[in-house]
DNA sequence: TTGAATGCAAAAAATTTGCATATTG
DNA sequence: CAATATGCAAATTTTTTGCATTCAA
C-alpha cells in the first residue's frame, strides 16, 4: 500500500493517475462495481476515464493483490481493498439475502489452504452461498 | 432430488421436460456455465433448448436448491447440483489458478453461520479467493 | 526513446425481456 | 380452464479489443 508506485514498477508496469484515482475510489467506496467505480472516478473531480481504462486497472491493481473481488449479487463482481478485509458474505440462493460474518470464521479455512497448498487465502469478503433461516424453512 | 415435480409444485411451479432436462445435464457435466448447459440439453437427443429457457431454468432449479452456482473464473458463473457437493475451490488473483480443498474445511465456518444467522451454508464449490504459492512469492 | 497505458469506438459476450403460443395441473 | 412456461427475437448490460495517440520511466 505504502507505495503504489513501486509496486507497480515491481511488476513491470507504470504509475498512472488513473490507477491511483481507481485505487482511490475503491477505498472510498468499500464495494464496488466496475461502474460504480468509474463513477466514482468522474466525480472526484478530475478528468472522467472511460470503463475500459477502470477495467484495466482493476485488473492490474487486482494482480499486485492491492484489490479484490467477490460476486455476490449473481451477475456483477463488487471489488475492494485487499486491506479492507472484514467479514465475508454469506448470500441465500433462495432469495438474495445478503448477511455478514466475522473473517474468523473462516481461520480453520485458511490454514489449511495455508497448509495444504502453500495457498494465502483471503477469505475477506468470499461469499459462500446457501439458504437463510426463512428460506430453509421453506422447503 | 427424489420428486422434482412435487417440488417444484410445491413453489407453485411446474413440472417441464425442459427443467428435467437441463437438471440433468448439470448433474451429467459436474461444472457448467449456462451455456455449456444448453449445449448438453441440446445433445441429449431432444429438441434444442434455447438458452433463454436455460437461464429460466436454472433460476428455478436453484431456487428449489437443487442447484447451485459459482463464479470460478472471472466471467462465467458455473452451476453444480447442490448435492455434488465435494469440495470448494480456491483461485489465485495473480495468476488465475484454481485450486480445491475437501470441503471440511468449512466446517467451522458452516457452523457458525448456522448458530450466528441460522443460515444453512453450502460451502460446496465456494470460491475462495488468495494468492497461490508463486504468486505469493513474487510479491 | 520506447514500451506501456489511455481513449474511443466498435465488437463480443452474457443476460434479460416482451409477447404470442403451447402446456401443465 | 387458468396460470405458468416456452420459444424466439430483440433489447440490455457487461466486458473486451483494436489502434492511433499520449505518457511514464
Amino acid at each position: 500500500m505504502s507505495d503504489l508506485g513501486a509496486r507497480l514498477r515491481a511488476h513491470g508496469k507504470r504509475l498512472t493517475s488513473q490507477r491511483e484515482r481507481v485505487l482511490a475510489a475503491v477505498g472510498r467506496l468499500g464495494h464496488a462495481t466496475p461502474d460504480e467505480v468509474a463513477e466514482a472516478v468522474a466525480a472526484d473531480g478530475g478528468a472522467a476515464v472511460p470503463v475500459s481504462t477502470v477495467y484495466r486497472s482493476l485488473d492490474a491493481l487486482q494482480e499486485l493483490g492491492l484489490v479484490g473481488h467477490t460476486h455476490v449479487d449473481h451477475r456483477a463482481p463488487s471489488y475492494h481493498l485487499a486491506e479492507h478485509a472484514t467479514h465475508l458474505h454469506v448470500v441465500c440462493r433462495g432469495c438474495g439475502w445478503v448477511g455478514e460474518m466475522p473473517l474468523s470464521v473462516a481461520d480453520e479455512l485458511v490454514s489449511r489452504a495455508d497448509e495444504a497448498l502453500g495457498f494465502a487465502a483471503d477469505a475477506s469478503h468470499a461469499a459462500v452461498h446457501g439458504l437463510c433461516r426463512t428460506c430453509r424453512e421453506d422447503r
